[in-house]
DNA sequence: TGTACATCAGTGAACGCGCGTTCACTGATGTAC
DNA sequence: TGTACATCAGTGAACGCGCGTTCACTGATGTAC
């Protein structure tokens, strides 16, 4: 029940377990503020103040969790994308993956592209998290449609986005399932001769 | 400076100054907490108690908004669309306008499209005020594309929503201006003999 | 015409709560001599 | 081998704040007789 105290030099450890309290949190729904810093602290076990062990404040803390998770889930889409073979079926798999993820963790997911925890964060685009994730995605589509994949590439994430984010605000809505819709942008977006 | 009570028998009136407070207080930046009860009072310039003459608790206040505010979009959108003639024509200008409300009113936008105000205050989907602007849509999107129109009508939907959400949140990437993309999807989406 | 009363639009004072943050402290453990 | 000391992982106690909400009250105004 009571915490152990974590062993001389392994402080750091707190900080992982920290930033992990801060994920399960938000994987929860998340209807008012996304997540407090006493929150956390009570969900690993330690007193609030012992946040500041490792983090200067709140909006460091939201920083950290965003990092990991925009890690997470461009491992997702790269893993769904490289198993498949075929650019457009990389693509499919990877536009699906993306909806997956992002409906499976709709806290996370609103953290990442409903909050502006980057732009506080005072992060430019070309160093965000986010970009990588775009710029993999953009050479997917590439491979795709040629020189109009920057283009596409932006339209598609328009789309897959508001796939995920509206179907979670809009609970009531008859959606049909998010593949299909994926399909429908697909086929739209980027024409081919595979289906 | 101070406030003169409504005359007797018109206390009505300041429901409708609360929700009209709450609708500016919503229309600047909107970080943390949507809006305050207290802020409101604040600035309609009454006690916090006296939000309860007019609204059982916080959420029924903002249902109040919700509902005015999509009204509001549904005027502006209607209005942009009985502008034009051709119904191709009239579908963009539907499209254009609910970006341009939505950009131009981020808090508004984002309370209607990015939280769950509606279905927390038990509104079925039927019944909410959403359903009417996604039906005149339907169904203006059906002069496009016959008897697709609803599934054509939920991409379209999904993209617009996109459009204006990703913008809103990742203000430091390079977005084409919002008119592009909507043409772009709208050429995508619904094909048709007019550009 | 005068007066008692009901109604109405609001306020005063207070509640308990969770929040982010600060500062001084504790107590275990490794290190230098 | 023993001891003084520095370091480290964390806590105790407290701060001021804004929040949503409750309850009893005030004071102006219309209405009945």
């Amino acid at each position: 029940m009571a915490r152990v105290r974590n062993p001389r030099g392994e402080g750091q450890r707190l900080r992982d377990e920290i930033v992990a309290a801060a994920a399960q949190l938000l994987a929860a729904e998340p209807e008012p503020e996304p997540v407090s810093l006493r929150g956390v602290a009570r969900r690993v076990g330690i007193a609030p103040q012992s946040m500041y062990l490792h983090f200067g404040d709140k909006s460091e803390l939201l920083a950290a969790v965003v990092a990991v998770r925009f890690g997470e889930l461009l491992r997702a889409c790269e893993a769904a994308a490289a198993a498949e073979a075929a650019p457009r079926a990389r693509l499919r798999a990877f536009c699906v993956a993306y909806c997956t993820w992002g409906l499976g963790n709709p806290g996370h997911y609103r953290l990442l592209f409903e909050s502006r925890a980057t732009t506080q964060a005072g992060i430019p685009y070309e160093a965000s998290p986010g970009a990588g994730i775009f710029n993999r995605f953009a050479a997917l589509v590439s491979q795709s449609v040629g020189s109009q994949g920057v283009t596409t590439a932006v339209l598609l994430w328009v789309a897959l986005h508001g796939i995920v984010s509206l179907r979670w605000s809009k609970p009531g809505f008859p959606w049909p399932p998010a593949e299909e819709l994926v399909d429908d942008f697909l086929q739209a977006l980027v024409r081919d001769a595979g289906s």
